[in-house]
DNA sequence: TTGAATTAAGGTTAAATAAGGTTAATGAAT
DNA sequence: ATTCATTAACCTTATTTAACCTTAATTCAA
């Protein structure tokens, strides 16, 4: 589903480029030229995200940001104005903005600055794999359910606990690709003492244990380094 | 506990400025200004936030960005650059930026900036689901009215009590996400005492309880630390 | 330059500890 | 009286610690 974008402005040869342009990179976009009309479209519309000029005749872009966000504590919102002075910006992040944009602007750099909240706003950084939705990674043939702690492998489940949930996921989130001990020490234990760092060889065997059903998954020691999850297709 | 920050920067005029000012407004702040010493000093240090500086002469900051990230994936990072190129820009949101400050910028609007991060990235609280009006929150198959303190599946109304609700009411407003055990006693209770601490184990298992009936909704221990709200739709 | 000897790193297992789960009884408040 | 909250006792399990074993890397002698 594209994601939808509210999108308030009051110039209109302005505002017709920059809609044109984001629809032509997959967003879906409703533009208002009416700082009054924008909650009422806002709650018919239902956006994903807002983009709002601060510059409005009759209220102005952070008062309309202040109202969505008491709507949805949570919609990524950017400010987009010709004011350059640093109070606005600030005004602009205390209204509840996360981004905040000067006129002019790159088109590129707007479309790449929406990406990256829709991204934050989502959660999930990692570049999701085939086969698995947000929240789970594909191992091999198992799935890892991140939310869930499950690790599944045809019908069958695996509670993990967190601690195995957090090794796994961090040797997931690095296919074919060495991590280093001292750097899943300080992640999971926050430090890499003598300790933690025997604790560590106990959560290797469990996960090995775990992931033995398929043989194109391993995790190979790389003594006095670390390891490399291996994941041949 | 104070934010911590790792700051890269080779200009040392500039660099000790802001330091001094990230500090003077409650961060601990460690400052490198080698390209090459940045990696290590992470490791290290831990920060919750990075700064980074492009123009540097061994090793550029998107470079360092592109590894602390492999480390991390979900640590915010900022990079600071006096070009001013749309080119620059899009390279640092692909290089795993969060975001992009040019130079000369102001003080307060990079606080700010770090501000904002700091906490997109503290908390996602999932999308709000469909099908639960204000005072009402959707947990799973459940609707849950806050004002009421009613949990409702299909047909079935289960009344909750003071404390079950303050509780359920927590993890709702967390789903997906890990709570710590001392911030719900500090919350529910005002402190964190050892017989509060079992009290809570009693709330919890009457929640899991009236959870029971959808299989999606699942409150799980990470011992130790707290509990997670995992709702998977 | 081999190749045994040495040493350090990690594997394996099991025991100990701490954290929480479960259930029931007690106490407080309406 | 009844409901809810707290306390308590006992049970289960995740995590840590510890001891001992195996294997890879290093060293040094032949």
């Amino acid at each position: 589903m594209k994601p939808k974008i509210l999108y308030i402005e009051d110039e209109p040869y302005l505002g017709k480029i920059v809609k044109e342009s984001l629809e032509s990179r997959g967003f879906e976009v409703r533009m208002e030229t009416d700082g009054l009309a924008a909650l009422p479209a806002y709650r018919e519309f239902r956006p994903q995200l807002c983009l709002l000029d601060v510059m409005l005749p009759k209220k102005d872009g952070f008062a309309i940001g202040q109202d969505i966000r008491a709507l949805e504590p949570n919609i990524p919102i950017i400010y987009l104005t010709a004011k350059s002075q640093t109070e606005d910006v600030l005004k602009g992040f205390r209204s509840g903005g996360n981004d905040y944009i000067r006129k002019p602007f790159s088109l590129e750099e707007l479309i790449a600055r929406i990406h990256n909240l829709l991204q934050l706003a989502q959660g999930q950084p990692g570049p999701p794999r085939a086969g698995a939705s947000a929240g789970e990674i594909a191992i091999g043939r198992y799935t890892f359910n991140l939310i869930r702690y499950e690790l599944r492998l045809d019908g069958n489940v695996q509670k993990l606990s967190h601690r195995e949930a957090e090794l796994l996921r961090i040797l997931a989130e690095h296919p074919n690709q060495t991590v280093q001990r001292r750097d899943i020490l300080q992640r999971i234990w926050g430090d890499d003492s003598f300790f933690n760092s025997r604790n560590l060889d106990v959560y290797i065997k469990k996960l090995r244990g775990y992931l033995r059903e398929d043989h194109t998954v391993e995790i190979i020691t790389l003594k006095g380094v670390g390891y490399h999850f291996s994941v041949c297709p």
